[in-house]
Parts: structure tokens; C-alpha cells; sequence
RNA sequence: GGGCCCGUAGUCGAUCGGUUAAGACGUUCGCCUUACACGCGAAAGAUGCGCGGUUCGAUUCCGCGCGGGCCCACCA
């Protein structure tokens, strides 16, 4: 017997017996059935699940979950992307500054406990991985794969180190890759600082960073700007007596400020470009810390300070000053500026292969198809090879050694896992020992090679079997960084074939306002908060009524509320039908042949829609059939039937109720797994999650078209009954229906038990209904 | 500046060229009708952003405009 009402012990019931059943294991030994593998997203672990984990991680639950019932071998990994700078702040934070080794123990414990909670959060969420095949980004085993990836992109030539001007973290100590920017608005300052020309004439250069001014390197000029036509080939004093050429380049924006600019190495991305352009020399003056160098009075202060300082020193040589609203840089987990200074690191080449990775993206399935643009766009845009070295300690160690003469070496691979604490001696052609670079991996070196990881990568054998997978979920934001990386590296760099078949995109879960969720508006609705006032069901509901497009969306307490409303209602109705009884199959009536026609037709449409992962399509699909048509017309028609213990076809309503009811278990069973669980468990002892996913069988479109037209007599009844005051369950003497052609006897006799008529006269003609 | 997405009742949203434009929330009215008041029945509420075009016919397709959103580039 079901208990009285659906609540979270049911929930927690099936969760714990799924959990000591090994319900979702991935059968090794099956080579008949088909594979159906999901490429997971490791999400990072933080320690607490979000909104935009819930939402993604559901979509894909779904889809493992159709795919077993629809009988395929499901491959259902779940990793954690575990090595980064916010786990390394935490730490720290608790144990103080620590010899890398014990700090990354200690950071490898404090992960180990941030994933149990995640992954108790996850169970809680009722998702399925085969949590035998988990992977860390942190083992040692991955380590070695993360190497033995690099190693060989390093042996053809796909790495490489070099000194570039690259995006620092001063906060960090560290370079980030651009893909690692924001834009963020800042109220800044402009100055206008005379310099000096030829004729020891004044010449004004607008700046916003006039700290840097010892770094400057030349003046620019449009060649078109007759105001400074005759600078050409001239030298110009800064206001520190520097000499700098003028130069003209049509890059130069003659309408800014005083149509001059300093190119300084470097205030920003543009002077990177002038740099190179008109071969200036370099001058650093910022230094790894965000200090100034190389700046006489100004060395050692803060960016921030320097400029302070600098304005004071310049004097009368700063003519004006005006607020400038400018965009400025910054990291996207510190928050905090980033400066452009020269620096060794290590790159990976995607420029070159920019088009092997558009080539790789074109063979993949995108959903939603427009997905792809992101990607192509990003690839397009490209300007410099991947930074893919970080100065950190909690990161995958960089297996390459390096001489001081400026050669670089990989580590055998027979030395992997690289850590190098432990590194050989190595001698370097010229001679000298080289050292093992200290540098860890951009944590999306790490997680690019998801799809080789969960396919057994290098073993040719479980390539074979895994690779690619069919499926790779994610969020639409990390298109260009998670998407591209994974098509260069798994793809494009390491087997040459597109790492998933099927990408699927899913968008951000916004505050209900519309705006971003965020700390400091105290917006934030978390899952934890809303398990304890709505049943898992009902959040995996609203997951799936948020649809799967690549779109952000607010999230939606009336969703939640509705889904919440429709697990009861199902579970009433259930209860209804169980405390009936079931029977076996007899002579249906054109009422059950309706119902059990539209049944299919839902089967059909779910099928579809979960096919193409349109799990909002699925759902309201699956609510509006259970409530709007069996619940609101068949179980009202067939109350006559079940009440009355001998009528003759009361066994063909209690056979096509529990067939509506078993039915639509199945198919909701993807997405509210544990009531299709517990009603499924009045019937079989088995889990419905290893039952097959329903075949959609007769429609019956005579019928349904019969009791479609039925329905609409009813309704309009019921509008009768209610405009009239009276209880719907009052009785009519006698009614007059006018229909096309006339209705079938036995849906006339079904029509005057059901709307509780006495008589009814029923005629040829234009629809109608009279009542008296 | 470039690309992509979008603009439908108070709100959220279906429709993939064809009679009175789903549904949900909210609002109003009536009902504790032997599954369910976490419910049932009903009502009101939309010139489908604007202007052109294609078509026998457009909310749906195309163009332009206006208005949102996201991404990219630029920002001395």
C-alpha cells in the first residue's frame, strides 16, 4: 500500500536500495548491447553543488536513465576536476603557507573531503554515474595520462615554451589564458601629460596609465593627422627625458584624446601588437608581484600606488585630468586586474590547428545546432597560442625539463607520473644539467582529455569500445574553453577524431529577478535550501521544464511549485486506482481505447522529445496527458464503472487504469525516478529503472476523435452545471445535443451516466448543447 | 564594430504557413461532488514589438527598423 502521501522518506527508501543494488552499473562483460556513454562534466570541487550543477547534471541523468530502459549498455562516469587556485586560497587559509609537497597533501585531504559532500549531494539528487568508474584530476594516474598527452603533443611539436607577453595574475602569481578574462567596468582616470617634441614644442599624450610611463617606448601618431605630420622620423622626450620615436600607424585613433598614444610594453593588448609592429624595445615595469620596477622613484609600489605617486612627481608636466569610464581585464575566479607582462611559459599551438578543430567540430552533433557558432567564432578569433602553464603548486606537474641555455626536453615516458621533487638528473646537448620544470597545467589541460580518460585511453583495446563518446554535456559559458580544448587536445592533437558525438548545451540558472546569481546580491537559491521544502522529484521536474536550450534562464518557483503539485496528483490518482484493484485484460470500451490511444500517442511524443533531449517537451508532455486527460476525463467517466461492483466492463477501466498508470511511470521514470520507483513497486518487484521503456502501440483514432468530441460535450456540462450554481454532480432531466453525426449509441449511454442525464435527445446538426 | 539568440495575455511560455493563438502561474466566480482543497469546475485577460515583402493565406518564412540578452573585438 502506498503511504498516505509522497514525502522524502520514499526518496531516501529507493536511494539507499540503489545504491546497494548496483542499479546503473555499466555491464563490461556485454558486447550485444550498444554503448551509450557519457562524457560528464568533472565539476569542480568546491564542496556544494549549485543551481547550474542541478540543471546540467539532471539533463543527463535524464538521458542515461531513457537510454538504459531504451536497452542500451550505459557508460555513466562521473570525475572531479579537483587542482586550482580557490582549493589552494582555502588551504592556506587553514594551514598557512606549507613546502609544496605537504601542500599538496594537505590541499589532495581537504579535496577528498569537499567531494564526499558533493557526491553525497549528487546521490541526494538522485542522479545515476557508476560511481565505480569515478575519476580525480589529481591521482596520480591521471597525472600520468595528463603527461603522457603532453609529452606526445611535445614530441610533434605542439608544444612549446617560449617568452610572450601573457595575461598575469599578480593576485595569482601566475599566467592565465584569455580565456580565463572578463571585462570588468571601472571608473578610471585619464591624464593628459605633456611631453616634449622635436622643436621643444609641447605635445600632449592622453593616458590612463601614466605609471607606466618608463616603459614607454614610442609615440603614435595617425599618418592622416596633419597635427603631427611632422613628427615623422622625429624623436620625442618623455616627460623623464627619455627619447622615443614617432611613429605613424593607422591603428591610431585620431579623434582620441590628443590624437597621440604611448605604446608602453605593456598597458595593454594593442601595445603588444605595436610592439611587435615596429620592433620597440622591451622594458618591464611591472614586476611577478604587481610592483613596479625599472622606475626610479616609483619602484616597489603597487600598480594602484604608482599612480598616485607618479601624478604627484609629474607635477605641472599633468595638464588635465577627466573620469573615464574603461574596461579593464580581470581574472574570472580572483576577480582582480591582470597586467600583460613578458614571461616564460609554456604554449600549446591552436593556431595552426585552428582549422583541424573547426574540421573536428563540423562532424559532431550540436544541440542546439547554433551551439557551434560559439566555438567557431572563438577559433576564428584566436590571436596567440594557448598559455598552458601556471605557476602553482595544486596542479598537474609540466613533465618537461629545461636548460638554462633555452632547451627544452620531455620526460621519458617511462618516468610518468612526473613529479619533479623526484626528477632525474638530465643533461642537456649543451652540456648542463636541466632542470625539471616546476610549472603545474591550466586546469583545462587537465579536463580536455575527459573523453580519453573514461575511454581507457591509450589501450587500443577499450579506445575501440569507448571512443568517442556519444554524448558530452555542458554549460554553453565553457564552449570556448572545456568544448574547444577537449576537440584540439582529445581530438584534433591525440586520436585525430572528434572526441563526442553529440554535444549538448545547456544554459545558466539566473535568480528568479532575471539577474545573475551572486554572493553580494544574496540572490542565491541553493539546492540544499530547496531539498528541504520540495521533494527531489519535484527539482528534477523543474530541471526538465527548464528546457535543454543553450539559454539562461531565471529559475522558476512556479515551475517547482507546479511539479511539486503534480507528484501529488499522481500519487492520488494512484492511490485511487491501487485501493481498486487491478484486472486482466477484457473487452475495452471506446472510452478505454481513447485513453489508452492518447496513452500512446504521449508514449510516442516522449519518446521523440527525449530522442532530441528536449526534456521540457517531455515533460509538460507527460503532465498535461496524466492530468489534463486521464485524470480530469477517463478516471471521471470510469467512476460509474469502478463503483459499481457488477457492472460488466468494470474490469476493462481497472485494467486500462493501472496500464495508464504503469505506463506513464515508465516514462516519467527518467526524470522523477523515485515515485515511478515506489508506484512501480506496487506492481513489480523488479527496479523500473531496469525495465524497457514502453513501446508505443494501437492509437485508436476513431475512437479518439469519438471521445474527443465526447469530451467537449462534457465540458460544456460542466460550464452549464457551473454557471448555473449547481454541484457537478447534480442531475439533469433531460438535454438536447445537436452534433454532425450522430453519437455512438454506447457513448450516448457512457454521456448520460457520466454528466448524470436523465434524457437525452441528441440530433443532426451544428454542435450545440441545450440543457431543459 | 562583428556574430548568435530572442521579442506572443500581469508573469513564464507552446506553435516549426491554414478554421474561434496551447498550457502554467496569477486574478475573479462557484464547489469539501465516495483519489486529491497540495483539489475540482468555470470565467475574464493577446490588434502575436513596428513597417514592408513572399504567399490564396503569416504569429510562424524573408528584409528593414525598434527593443532585450549572450559572446567576441576595440577601449591609449
Amino acid at each position: 500500500m502506498l503511504q498516505k502521501r509522497y514525502d522524502k522518506t520514499i526518496e531516501e527508501k529507493w536511494q539507499k536500495y540503489w545504491a546497494g543494488n548496483s542499479i546503473y552499473n555499466f555491464d563490461e562483460n556485454d558486447t550485444e548491447k550498444e554503448i551509450y556513454s557519457i562524457d560528464t562534466p568533472p565539476p569542480f570541487t568546491s564542496g556544494e553543488l549549485h543551481m547550474g550543477h542541478v540543471l546540467s547534471y539532471s539533463f543527463f541523468d535524464f538521458a542515461a536513465r531513457y537510454k538504459r530502459m531504451k536497452g542500451y549498455n550505459v557508460y555513466y562516469p562521473q570525475g572531479w576536476d579537483t587542482q586550482g587556485f580557490p582549493t589552494e586560497v582555502r588551504v592556506e587559509k587553514k594551514y598557512g603557507r606549507l613546502p609544496p609537497v605537504q601542500f599538496r597533501e594537505k590541499c589532495i585531504e581537504w579535496t577528498r573531503d569537499m567531494i564526499e559532500r558533493m557526491k553525497s549531494q549528487m546521490n541526494e539528487m538522485g542522479f545515476s554515474p557508476d560511481w565505480r568508474y569515478e575519476y580525480r584530476t589529481m591521482d596520480p594516474e591521471y597525472h600520468r595520462k595528463v603527461q603522457l598527452s603532453l609529452v606526445r603533443m611535445y614530441n610533434d611539436k605542439l608544444i612549446y615554451m617560449d617568452k610572450y607577453p601573457v595575461y598575469w595574475s599578480p593576485e595569482l602569481g601566475s599566467a592565465v589564458a584569455k580565456a580565463e578574462l572578463e571585462d570588468m567596468e571601472k571608473d578610471g582616470t585619464i591624464w593628459d601629460i605633456r611631453f616634449t617634441g622635436p622643436e621643444g614644442e609641447d605635445l600632449i599624450i592622453a593616458t590612463t596609465r601614466p605609471e607606466m610611463l618608463h616603459a614607454c617606448g614610442a609615440v603614435l601618431y595617425h599618418p592622416d593627422d596633419e597635427r603631427y605630420s611632422h613628427l615623422q622620423g622625429k624623436t620625442i622626450k618623455t616627460p623623464f627625458g627619455d627619447e622615443v620615436k614617432a611613429i605613424a600607424d593607422k591603428e591610431v585613433d585620431k579623434e582620441f584624446g590628443s590624437g597621440l598614444v604611448m605604446v608602453c610594453t605593456f598597458g595593454d593588448k594593442m601595445d603588444v601588437v605595436w610592439m611587435h609592429r615596429h620592433r620597440l624595445p622591451l622594458k618591464q615595469v611591472i614586476d611577478y608581484h604587481g610592483k613596479m620596477i625599472n622606475s626610479g622613484e616609483i619602484n616597489g609600489l603597487k600598480v594602484e600606488e604608482a599612480k598616485k605617486k607618479i601624478i604627484e612627481i609629474l607635477g605641472e608636466r599633468v595638464v588635465a585630468s577627466k573620469p573615464l569610464k574603461q574596461m579593464i581585464k580581470i581574472h574570472d575566479r580572483s576577480q582582480k586586474p591582470v597586467e600583460l607582462l613578458p614571461s616564460l611559459q609554456w604554449f600549446a599551438d591552436i593556431k595552426t590547428t585552428g582549422k583541424r578543430i573547426k574540421e573536428l567540430a563540423h562532424q559532431i552533433k550540436w544541440v542546439p545546432d547554433f551551439g557551434i557558432s560559439y566555438l567557431i567564432d572563438w577559433v576564428e578569433g584566436a590571436e596567440w597560442d594557448w598559455v598552458i602553464s601556471r605557476q602553482r603548486v595544486f596542479g598537474t606537474p609540466l613533465p618537461f625539463y629545461v636548460c638554462e641555455c633555452g632547451k627544452t626536453a620531455p620526460a621519458e615516458e617511462s618516468e610518468l607520473p612526473f613529479y619533479p621533487e623526484n626528477a632525474k638528473e638530465k643533461k642537456c646537448e649543451c652540456g648542463n644539467a636541466m632542470k625539471a620544470e616546476t610549472s603545474t597545467c591550466d586546469c583545462w589541460v587537465d579536463s580536455s582529455i575527459s573523453p580519453l580518460i573514461i575511454a581507457g585511453w591509450p589501450d587500443e583495446e577499450k579506445m575501440k569500445r569507448f571512443y568517442p563518446a556519444s554524448l558530452r554535456p555542458q554549460g554553453v559559458e565553457i564552449v570556448r574553453t572545456w568544448a574547444f580544448y577537449t576537440i584540439y587536445r582529445s581530438g584534433v592533437a591525440l586520436t585525430g577524431r572528434a572526441p563526442f558525438e553529440t554535444i549538448l548545451l545547456n544554459g545558466n540558472v539566473l535568480a528568479p529577478d532575471g539577474k545573475k546569481m551572486s554572493k553580494s546580491i544574496g540572490n542565491i537559491i541553493s539546492p540544499a535550501e530547496l531539498l528541504k521544502e520540495y521533494p527531489v522529484d519535484a527539482i528534477r521536474q523543474w530541471a526538465a521544464m527548464s528546457g535543454a536550450m543553450a539559454k539562461d534562464r531565471p529559475f522558476s518557483y512556479e515551475d517547482i511549485k507546479y511539479s511539486k503539485s503534480f507528484l501529488t496528483k499522481v500519487w492520488n490518482a494512484t492511490k485511487f486506482v491501487e485501493g481498486l484493484g487491478n484486472a486482466e485484460k477484457t473487452g475495452l470500451t471506446m472510452i478505454d481505447r481513447w485513453i489508452i490511444g492518447r496513452l500512446n500517442t504521449t508514449i510516442k511524443d516522449v519518446s521523440r522529445a527525449m530522442d532530441a533531449y528536449e526534456y521540457h517537451k517531455a515533460i509538460s508532455r507527460i503532465q498535461s496527458f496524466f492530468w489534463g486527460e486521464f485524470c480530469d476525463y477517463y478516471v471521471e467517466y470510469v467512476k460509474h464503472r469502478v463503483y459499481e461492483e457488477k457492472d460488466p466492463t468494470r474490469n476493462a477501466a481497472l485494467y486500462t487504469l493501472n496500464r495508464v498508470i504503469l505506463n506513464t511511470m515508465k516514462i516519467i521514470a527518467p526524470i522523477a525516478p523515485h515515485m515511478a520507483e515506489e508506484i512501480h513497486s506496487i506492481y513489480s518487484t523488479e527496479s523500473i529503472h531496469k525495465q524497457k521503456w514502453p513501446e508505443a502501440g494501437e492509437e485508436y483514432p476513431e475512437d479518439v476523435e469519438k471521445v474527443a468530441e465526447l469530451n467537449i460535450i462534457v465540458s460544456q456540462l460542466r460550464q452549464y452545471k457551473s454557471n448555473n450554481k449547481m454541484a457537478q454532480n447534480a442531475q439533469l432531466e433531460k438535454v438536447t445535443i445537436t452534433t454532425p453525426e450522430k453519437i455512438d449509441p454506447e457513448l450516448l449511454n457512457e454521456l448520460s451516466r457520466i454528466s448524470k442525464i436523465t434524457e437525452i435527445e441528441n440530433n443532426e446538426g451544428e454542435l450545440k448543447v441545450t440543457v431543459g
